[in-house]
DNA sequence: GAAACCCCTGGAGCGCGCTCCAGGTCAAGG
DNA sequence: CCTTGACCTGGAGCGCGCTCCAGGGGTTTC
């Protein structure tokens, strides 16, 4: 089973080392393992949390709804309701992007009306 | 000339009166006229003003950028600068719809993907 | 003219999400 | 071994964008 070094764990997830640490004081990542020194050791399955972590994050889900989520995933009996929270915030998302779009739309008129203005 | 009391201007723009008088002391707002008792007192010009910074705003544009550009409407031989900023604040606003975009098709592929484990 | 309310200033405080630091430990190459 | 570099911990610090507060003065209504 291969592992990750934080360095190699950073370098895949994207995240920096400190914010890996961060993510794991937080409670967004489950303790990660160790090495009989006491360093981390990733593993395929902690990346692949990772990944989804990403997109959320991207998306603007904040670190406590994170953390809350991780929460949940303890228990593999919420997994209905762990989709159910993908949903609800794949819908935040989508009415961000329709905001956007609204005030881009807006934004756009008033471009518009500046060059009517002579430039 | 109808002029605008603090909580009318917050009311109109959708700011509050604090974030009207931080956007004013961080030059955003150019310094707002006043009653003879030290009041201040929004023009239609402000709430216009106002209106551009909020689509501003609501589309991530940073305040140190409006702020510049604040800067910029001091001079008015650069309108032709100002609405290139605009345009090309435009394209931001552009890419960060469609990342947006990119990465809730991610999250709804991961979505489908627990569904098919069987939710 | 006084009660009730809005507004003023300067500056402190806050929530978020990291990011950095000191002072030390572990691991791999020569 | 010894050096070099990656990693450890706990905790402080930071950048952003507000938000709140104390202590005081305007203004409207009766």
């Amino acid at each position: 089973m291969t592992t990750y070094s934080p360095a190699q764990a950073a370098e895949v997830s994207g995240f920096s080392i400190d914010t890996l640490r961060y993510y794991e004081r937080e409670g967004i990542l489950r303790p990660i393992a160790r090495t009989s020194g006491g360093h981390r050791a990733y593993t395929e399955d902690d990346l692949g949390w990772l990944d989804l972590v990403h997109c959320l994050r991207d998306t603007g889900m904040p670190i406590a709804d994170l953390k809350r989520y991780a929460e949940l995933s303890l228990d593999e009996a919420t997994l209905a309701a762990r989709v159910a929270l993908l949903e609800e915030h794949d819908r935040r998302v989508q009415e961000s992007i329709d905001g956007l779009r609204r005030q881009q739309e807006r934004l756009r008129e008033k471009i518009a009306w500046y060059r009517k203005q002579g430039v």
